[in-house]
DNA sequence: TTGAAAGCGGTACCAA
DNA sequence: TTGGTACCGCTTTCAA
């Protein structure tokens, strides 16, 4: 017969009092280090707190404080295994952990309604604010919320049918550095690699792409539009299709590091025709050392985080006062 | 003259329950979707719980039920922007989500204070579980609360002082297979590039290589040893010295992703004599694109998250029974 | 310096 | 089917 022996709850301060023969009052002192306690005494409650492994309950005492501060910040992103996501927790843990923050985090993977299940989760929690990567189309869902008083910063993706802070690349703009490198280069006929186009980011990014090219006085032929691309091989595929059009791009611009990789894999393969010249967005370890050399726009996720952070702490500290957008600029690195 | 206007506090059930003309357990009833509620009730709560905007406190409700069940799980990894830790932060959530947990993330960054600091934190705020990427040495801090019925799963690292379930890479055996493919091709000096030796994990796998030498009936020369490295650069240099030595290694094997990129790094620079071979543990992306080609010993970091979580809810239904440590086997890619 | 009692936002038990 | 009351673990207020 299998016992399961269940292990004694843990000591809660009434039972460090009793055992300390003080008052529950007097242990809440001692473990909040509060004055007005003798030296004695908070010496023998301190043994007696070690003797029977009493821990703080927070729960209890965020409740009891009733200021609506769990020091827990809700981060919803895409894919934390992406590297663009977990840089940008990484980023987001160093910006709020000296205050005390503690990470909610979870991934999407673009499904929105796992999004408002999560927002749901978060607020439940009562976490004190929330950092978007949104999935959704529209986040008017939490309107009532932000009334309430909960900050939320949308990052990566411009909010829609809300009105919050927002922390943005320049991807316009840094879509139209990489096509314009390309264009510097004798190149005419660029093609775009993208991911869904549900995604604001992706159909700025596309922007940018037809941007630069009507710029220069060229059609951004749509036939060299390949998108709702999302996965490596996907991108792969993509390309070698295009190459095999009758008048094929001579280069190509890869919207995210995912696709990046893709056309990288693809040029392993065996062409048609000449070689095609690729800029991606999104800088991918190893890149560098790669033949051919890949010059990329890469963004500064760090300064993402602290940015999304600093507008958090703004709102965590006083409601009220316009909203933020702030557009980090994107670099572009020439190999 | 600037005022911040507070907004109003979220709605509690009480006002909920004033609002609809009912009882304030009725409402709790309905948010919970117990029976027993009549349905125009019903409807009249919901509508109220609608238009003051209610949002159910899972704090106060996890604190009233006592049964210590946040549904929340800490996980403490060594740096969330680094690939290995995201990966496994993503499996653990994909492993959990279905039950309705919720991750607590942090990273360690290798400091063992600020482990401990960020275990009492999770602690506090009562995690139903912690899954540990240790960066102390001893784990025995923890024993009075994995006896008060805390489960605590140790991955990538055994843990010491502390009998608690954990999965663990096979390093030995994957870095002894490294080092053999390196000595089938012909190699006798087969250099060692490691993370800190305070590492268990780091010392397994100088351990993997010394076995392999031996077994070959070959000297494991200290001086082809560079350990407590931590960085790119840090391994490129160390790569560099090795190979101007008067006997220098023809090989190398690099025990950590971030130690093989380094290694790939320098055999870009002006090398004093022949290329060497690199064997990497990790898998790391775009390297099996790069010339020469690299073998790696590939972890499987997916079954590493799905082992954690299965051995963390076993202890979570029921505490008790043997330790179990789940040794994940290591594979060799050969490129 | 110390403690008794009330209450944070909910849930459980039992009575109506 | 409903509601009153006690109470989860802690902090606050105020009196001793």
């Amino acid at each position: 017969m299998t016992i399961h022996q269940q292990p004694p709850p843990r000591a809660t301060m009434r039972e460090v009092a009793t055992a300390a023969g003080v008052s529950l009052k007097t242990v809440s002192r001692v473990v909040n280090g509060e004055p007005g306690v003798r030296e004695a005494v908070r010496r023998k409650v301190e043994a007696v707190v070690e003797d029977l492994g009493y821990r703080h309950h927070r729960g209890a005492s965020d409740l009891r404080r009733g200021g609506q501060r769990t020091r827990a910040i809700g981060v919803l992103v895409q894919d934390i295994a992406n590297d663009y996501s977990a840089r940008l927790l990484r980023s987001l843990e160093d910006a709020t952990r000296e205050r005390g923050f503690v990470l909610l985090t979870a991934s999407l993977d673009e499904d929105a309604d796992r999004e408002r299940q999560l927002v749901a989760e978060m607020i439940a929690r009562r976490v004190d604010g929330l950092v978007l990567m949104a999935a959704s189309e529209r986040q008017d869902y939490l309107a009532a919320d932000v009334r309430a008083g909960l900050p939320v910063v949308c990052v990566d993706r411009v909010p829609r049918g809300l009105a919050v802070d927002c922390v943005t690349i320049d991807n316009t703009g840094g879509t139209r550095a990489g096509t314009e490198h390309l264009l510097r280069h004798g190149h005419r006929r660029i093609a775009f690699l993208g991911d869904l186009p549900t995604i604001p980011t992706a159909r700025e990014r596309l922007e940018g792409w037809r941007q630069a090219l009507t710029a220069a006085g060229l059609e951004a032929d749509p036939a060299l539009v390949r998108d709702g691309l999302r996965t490596v091989g996907a991108a792969r595929d993509a390309l070698l299709e295009l190459l095999r059009l009758p008048d094929p791009p001579t280069a190509v611009f890869a919207a995210r590091n995912v696709l990046t990789v893709g056309c990288l894999h693809a040029l392993r393969e065996e062409l048609p025709g000449p070689q095609p010249e690729v800029v991606g967005f999104d800088d991918v370890e190893l890149m560098d050392l790669l033949e051919p050399r890949t010059t990329v726009v890469r963004q500064d996720v760090e300064a993402v985080g602290r940015a999304a952070a600093e507008l958090l702490e703004r709102r965590l500290a006083a409601h009220g006062g316009p909203v933020q957008h702030v557009v980090v600029p994107a670099e572009l690195v020439v190999r």
